[in-house]
Parts: C-alpha cells; structure tokens; sequence
DNA sequence: GTAAATGCAAACACTTTGCGCGACC
DNA sequence: GGTCGCGCAAAGTGTTTGCATTTAC
C-alpha cells in the first residue's frame, strides 16, 4: 500500500493547503497519466474554488520533491504519475494508442549494472517500448492514456 | 557508415529542396543533440536563407518518416538526433548535467522479450537513466546536451 | 502575525499556420 | 506549369509569473 501523497508532502515538511490535498488526491486516485488540464478538472470536481495555475505550481513542486514523475508522450503536453506507484515502465501501442505498463526485475537489474560500468551510481530510469500487436490481438479496454 | 539523411530522403521520394539538404546535413554532423533554434543556429550558418518556420515543418517532417528521433530532455523544447546514429540510450549525469550515450545488446534482447511476453512485436525503444557520478569522476569534457 | 500559497490575467517560450511568392520535377 | 515548399508574421498551445488577497502554521 502507498504510502498517501498526503504523508509524504508532511514529511518532507510541505504546507498542505486545501488545494495540494485535493490535488494530491487526484494524483493518488488516477490510475492513468493525466496533464495538467486534465487533474484540473478532476480536481474542480473535488473543489470548484482551484486554479489551472495552482494545479502548475503544485505539480511542479510535487515533481522537484519527487512525490510525482513527469512523463512525456510526445504529444507536447506533461502527464504526471504519483511517483510511488511508478515503479514501472510504458509500453505504448502504436496501433491502438494504448499505454500498457509493466516492471521487469531483469531491466532493472541490467540498467543498474551499465550505470555502474560507465562509472555512475543509478538513481532513476524511464524505458518506453513502442510496439504493435502480435496479430489479432483484441482492444479490450479503451484505457489509451 | 550511415547512409546519408538526403539519400535516405530520396529513397522516400521526399522532395529534396536546398533547405531540406542543409538541414539534413546539420542533422547528420550533429553528434550531440541539437533543439530546432540550434538546428537553425548551425543551418543558417551553411545558407541563411532559411527561416525557423522551415527548421519547425522540417523537422516534423523528418520525424514523421522516421528519419530523426525526437528526444525529450525535460527543458520544454524538443532535441533531435539523427535516428541511423541513433541507436542508443542515454544516460544523464544528474550532477554535472551531461548526457553519455551508450548501447547494450543485452537490454536491446530483454526489450524484445518482454514486449513479446506482453503481446507485442517491439518498433522501437527509448530508455534514459538517471545516475550519480560514482564519486571523485571528474569532468573531463563540457558536452553537456 | 507572518511567511507562504492562491486566483486572476497578463506574459512567456516553443511550435504551428495562413498567405502570397518562389522553387522543384 | 502545376504542385509543393518557403519566408514572414501572426496565431496557437502549454506553462509560468506579478500582484493583491487569503491562508496555513
């Protein structure tokens, strides 16, 4: 289980105004990669009285103390994951549009031993695979983002 | 030795205008990774009547056949790389702001394993890791983009 | 009580586009 | 010679910021 953004913004000693709890909430609660726009408008649902340009400056401050990743699917806008449930990478279907994640144990096993080969400790990682279907291979959900 | 970006384009029946070849050739030289103003920057250099609007559909035009990968280095502007040299990753050093690129079979043969698992036939990929400096590695060359 | 966060609207930075002119095939 | 690409400047789009006001601690 998560620990809650909520905890983590404490203990790293952030003010928790009304709007970053109900912007936290939503980043919990979203189990895709909403943009800015998009946990704007989730999070008016919650609290009519929030700004776009809060939701910028709170997800920018949650990104610089790493409770949230900022991902980039090329379409010119930012998407963002809470950080905790990322353990993860992005396999993007290239037929349907689909985002697929998933964690290898091996990669990231690789990726820790060809930092320490070049002379760096690892700290992070992103991996995108961009792939089509094995044919015939059905559209069984419609979660594309 | 990679095949050039121009004969590339003739191969996909591109229209090979004066601007299109110098902005391939910068392309080609690039051995770091240049945004759209720097591609500009060096273009103009070769011939300055080009204007960044032509850089821009370019670009995009490049990218959309897949002659350059676009890469995001989280500054706000895209950089792009000359997609035949491009078969690589990237490393970034957190600390010094450098980008080291590197190549690793054994990832490259994981990537497709795991898209395969997954239902899919592997297009492409793009992995960066985030990395420290093991400490006292000094900085021996200044090509931090 | 005070430093910090918010809303609003204006400003920004990067990228795209409409249009008339010029170039490629 | 017709189509497609170009330069220019204007318009977009996503994001940031200055300022007066409100809020958290």
């Amino acid at each position: 289980m998560a620990n809650s953004i909520l905890k983590r913004c404490k203990t790293r000693g952030l003010r928790m105004t009304g709007q970053r709890q109900v912007i936290a909430r939503v980043l919990e609660d979203a189990d895709d990669h909403p943009d800015a726009e998009e946990i704007y408008a989730r999070a008016s649902r919650i609290d009519a009285a929030i700004s776009l340009a809060t939701v910028y400056r709170t997800v920018r401050l949650f990104e610089e103390v790493g409770l949230i990743n900022r991902l980039d699917f090329g379409d010119g806008r930012a998407r963002y994951e809470d950080a905790e449930r990322a353990h993860h990478d992005h396999l993007f279907d290239m037929k349907n549009g689909r985002v697929i994640e998933f964690v290898d144990p091996e990669i990231e096993r690789l990726q820790e031993k060809i930092a320490r080969k070049l002379g760096y400790r690892l700290l992070g990682h992103k991996m995108d695979l961009f792939a089509e279907p094995l044919d015939g291979k059905p559209l069984d959900r419609d979660d594309n983002d």
